[in-house]
DNA sequence: CCCGATTCTTGACGACTGTCAAGGAAATCT
DNA sequence: AGATTTCCTTGACAGTCGTCAAGAATCGGG
């Protein structure tokens, strides 16, 4: 993940750093731990005995690392946030034609579904508690922010691919999309296990049978 | 609200509904209190103690007339969604025209969320809660088809009145417009004070242009 | 090998939660 | 009027929460 500690050697510069890549890299652990558990029991119920049960430690060490819950838990939302808002940029660079943009969008739209729900489950929530707990609206608004670029990149993309300008502006194209995405998540996460599949094509088929309407 | 209690008369039948009534009428008012309770706390911060002191009443009575906090909790979410799920039908009714139809659904919009935003911020929040506790999906699922239902009397009126076919089916056209709302229902509640005219001028402005693309 | 710094565990604290039982207050009935 | 049912308050319970302090375990440099 991190570089590893360097040998030790009579370095203070190089012992200081190896420690605080360290120190940063249990924090990386924690986080990880800490979104698993929030991905799995959400935002309310998750507490920091119940993230320290899914570490390698116990409950008193995330006092050692972070000085908060709150600082934990917004530091769990950057750290997931780091590999998460350039999900379509390969796509996005590598497709040659629009309707391969259209086709591998709409089709990935569902995979991160199927691969990352909780995680996902975890963004809405997050996203939503913001509404009533104003520590969590800074950290909120900078991701959602970028997922609003990162969709963007996507569609104007897909506007120079196809030589049509997009027919919105990218907040509102941002905010159906985000909509569709959503609204599966949801059936996805809530619905009978057999019906997931279903689900996840069902959006990819209204992204592919839409995302044409979104160029003037 | 309810029909007042009938007076005092030896009618066993009469008497019985009237404690009935009344029954039903101090459950409501508690829903009510725990309504406006949740609006502005939130799923995950609202104790019964805090719906209590936004009542008449005191802690323990919310166990005399409801068994559970659960029980409490998908009882107000029904008894909201009585006088909510019909809010554009007026509109729909009264448009004579699809044009008129179209600007005063885009304005009942923001207006919804002017007068009544916790209570969507409310809806928001339990709807996601729904992905991490199975106790609320039976009565989220079951509001959330009566919204999209809602919102298809709208568009197929629309198209009605402008003879030309929906363009979409309703899930997807619920699950669009729900985006938008949702994502100005977002910055309405986390932003700045002087900024909410403006976010809802947008919000019905983008639907207001939107909405003929939604016709075939 | 030993000492000091770092890292982690344990146990405790005050506060808060849902739930419930006991009993007082109020309304109703006879 | 008294008796009885209904309504509501109070106080307590077992449990969980975030937080923190004291000390054990571990590690690195001399």
């Amino acid at each position: 993940m991190a570089v590893p500690p360097a040998p030790s050697v009579a370095d203070p510069v190089a012992t200081a750093a190896a420690r605080v890549s360290k120190h940063d890299t249990r924090r990386d652990q924690l986080a990880e731990s800490a979104l698993t558990t929030l991905g799995q029991l959400g935002y309310a119920k998750t507490s920091l005995r119940e993230i320290a049960q899914h570490s390698p430690y116990s409950h008193g060490v995330v006092h050692y690392y972070f000085s908060n819950k709150e600082e934990l838990i917004t530091y769990c939302v950057r750290y997931y946030k780091r590999t998460c808002v350039t999900r379509y940029d390969e796509i996005v660079s590598s497709s040659e034609t629009a309707e391969e943009l259209q086709s591998r969008f709409a089709a990935k739209l569902a995979e991160t579904i199927r691969e990352e729900g909780p995680m996902h489950q975890l963004w809405y929530d997050l996203r939503n508690q913001s509404m009533f707990e104003p520590a969590l609206r800074e950290v909120v608004l900078e991701i959602d922010g970028q997922l609003e670029a990162m969709i963007w990149r996507v569609i104007s993309r897909y506007a120079d691919l196809a030589g049509r300008p997009a027919a919105l502006d990218p907040s509102t194209t941002y905010g159906m999309l985000d909509g569709l995405f959503a609204q599966s998540l949801l059936s996805w996460a809530t619905g009978p296990r057999e019906a997931r599949e279903d689900v996840l094509a069902v959006l990819s088929a209204r992204v592919d049978t839409l995302m044409p309407s979104l160029l003037a």
